[in-house]
DNA sequence: TAGATTGTTAATCGATTAACAATC
DNA sequence: TAGATTGTTAATCGATTAACAATC
């Protein structure tokens, strides 16, 4: 049954659930199990039951899971039904490689704005948009109602842009910037931070 | 004291205290404590000492660390006194902003070595290197004694470029493929996945 | 029905936090 | 010395696992 309180740490992993889930869809697969599902993703069959149990009851005994219907539910509960305007901050090497990236539809999120402030940038054309002006940052997420942003910026520059994107109303933001940025309460942020894993990958080689 | 069985948690977390230090130490600060980094990473300072006991004593009573020399400690035992030589496999936009980022070094990492399959690609220039052919990788990855692997390929590739990468001597590896790989025990791996971490934000959002 | 697998409970395991003696 | 902060212990908190009754 549903409960009140669930865990980040279970909500982290449903798009990965989410994922094994779609590409089991694609291979034409119409049924699968917590065991299968827990070979496939290398984690076992009790932590996916007890995971999907915070929001309900989604197999049959004996039986399992519809692929299908699982699917639905998952992209439901994550909110995953509709598209999200996302802003990007940064256009460099790295946010050139974003904003071309071609697999966020799919995933319900598209780029609607690109932003930088290096005028050489401005201007330039991307994936059908034109990279804007940070300058205008504030008022083009605003009249979007623009809630998602990916931070690719140096990392002098990402505090700044976080509290603007914050005051524009953004609540929601993956940072490439690798540091530690503040948000208000209620404001979601995640890290994503290459660098940090293969660093702590080396602690176990020679 | 140190112990025998650092967790795997805690290791994940010296490259983040690591990177705060090298910020510190580049502004010019030679002592700080745990309360300010704590403060600095979001995080309690009773964890930041915890995590540090694993490995030794590093502070002064009363006094705090000293950055230069906790930065030091931290660097001998995550292994990063060295520069890693580090195989990229994949060579699209995301292996090209990989290829152009010159911040790697300084990071204990050097990318000498780029694969792809693609005819176009194979023998254009990026960052001093030439793009070689997938079918060297073997060869390349063994004659250099590369350990490191960064793999940026697509899903229905991911699984055969790490099984060959590992086969090759590769102990470590960073997969950015939206896809749960095997690799056999001994063997590290880490995933890099902004898209379930935009989707697991959405959940708390309307 | 017989076999299989869920959803859930209770036990285990592990990580974080709070508190403080030690000590610089 | 007096004040500050570490390193460590014990308590708390939270997550994972094992087991199984329920049931398809």
């Amino acid at each position: 049954m549903p409960s009140k309180e669930v865990p980040e740490i279970v909500i982290g992993r449903l798009p990965i659930y989410l994922r094994a889930l779609t590409y089991m869809g694609q291979a034409g697969q119409r049924i699968t199990s917590s065991q299968e599902l827990g070979e496939t993703l290398g984690m076992s069959s009790a932590q996916i039951r007890k995971d999907l149990s915070h929001f309900g009851e989604f197999g049959k005994q004996g039986m399992g899971y519809e692929i299908s219907y699982l699917r639905d539910q998952l992209r439901r509960i994550l909110h995953l039904e509709r598209t999200w305007p996302v802003a990007l901050v940064g256009y460099g090497d790295l946010g050139h490689a974003l904003a071309n990236y071609n697999g966020f539809v799919a995933e319900s999120f598209e780029i609607v704005a690109v932003f930088d402030n290096n005028p050489d940038k401005i201007g330039q054309e991307v994936a059908g948009k034109k990279v804007q002006d940070s300058a205008k940052l504030s008022k083009v997420v605003r009249e979007r109602g623009i809630k998602v942003a990916i931070v690719a910026v140096p990392v002098a520059a990402a505090q700044k842009v976080v509290d603007m994107l914050v005051e524009a109303g953004v609540k929601a933001i993956l940072n490439y910037a690798p540091i530690h940025v503040s948000v208000p309460a209620g404001i979601r942020i995640q890290y994503i931070d290459p660098i940090a894993h293969l660093q702590r990958m080396m602690f176990h080689l020679e």
